[in-house]
DNA sequence: ACATATACCATATGACACACAGTATGTCAA
DNA sequence: TTGACATACTGTGTGTCATATGGTATATGT
């Protein structure tokens, strides 16, 4: 594992945390969120967004049913009142740090 | 720990590491870094930017020396060549969330 | 039949933010 | 002159999470 790579692991903490609260205001499972995104040039471990709508769903964020009707199991995933305003926090946070590296770049002129 | 502050811990990561690395054009040691952000709105614990400082040294993103002319021994950190590749890198994928994040918020209008 | 796509899960590993605790010197005011 | 507070750094946890590895099981096209 190279210093980059490893570098937007770390960047996409959190990061992915908030795409998938966007995301969620529709229902979606978990393979086809993995697609959506990857169409959107965002390629996500499955390994590493399952487990994250898991986590969010025990902080109360997501609601999940299954649905078996469909040829396939799936699991759908949806964002609750409670992870509409985790999202705002998230968004609040990250448009700050937005303004704090615009400021910095600047100083730096790079 | 609620929800909020562990996300906000979450975003941190990567993010500080670009901080840093922003900053450090100029030398400056730990505990002036902590004091410099602290002015800009942001609150750097202790414990996470020296650890922070050692390990980016360690990948060679950061050169140190020691002054002891001063009244307390200070060890300055400035970024190296290639720290400012790493700092590039990140910026990169800093500015390609940002975009990600922008076009989420569109769709879901929130 | 068999490969490939779909759809999910469990366990382990390693990185890192932060907590907790400590060392040691400098400064200033009562 | 002492003792509180600021300065400046270090070491050793702990917990969370992205990712790696390695599954299970069904569907679909050839």
């Amino acid at each position: 594992m190279n210093e980059v790579d490893n570098a937007e692991k770390e960047m996409n903490r959190g990061f992915l945390q908030l795409v998938v609260l966007l995301l969620l205001e529709k229902a979606m499972y978990g393979y086809m969120i993995v697609r959506v995104l990857e169409e959107q040039g965002l390629t996500v471990d499955e390994n590493t967004l399952y487990p994250l709508l898991r986590r969010l769903e025990e902080k109360g964020a997501l609601s999940s049913r299954w649905d078996a009707t469909e040829a396939k199991a799936r699991k759908y995933y949806e964002v609750t009142d409670q992870g509409r305003v985790l999202r705002g926090s998230l968004l609040e946070i990250w448009v700050k740090q937005g303004k704090t590296i615009q400021t910095l770049r600047q100083e730096v002129r790079s």
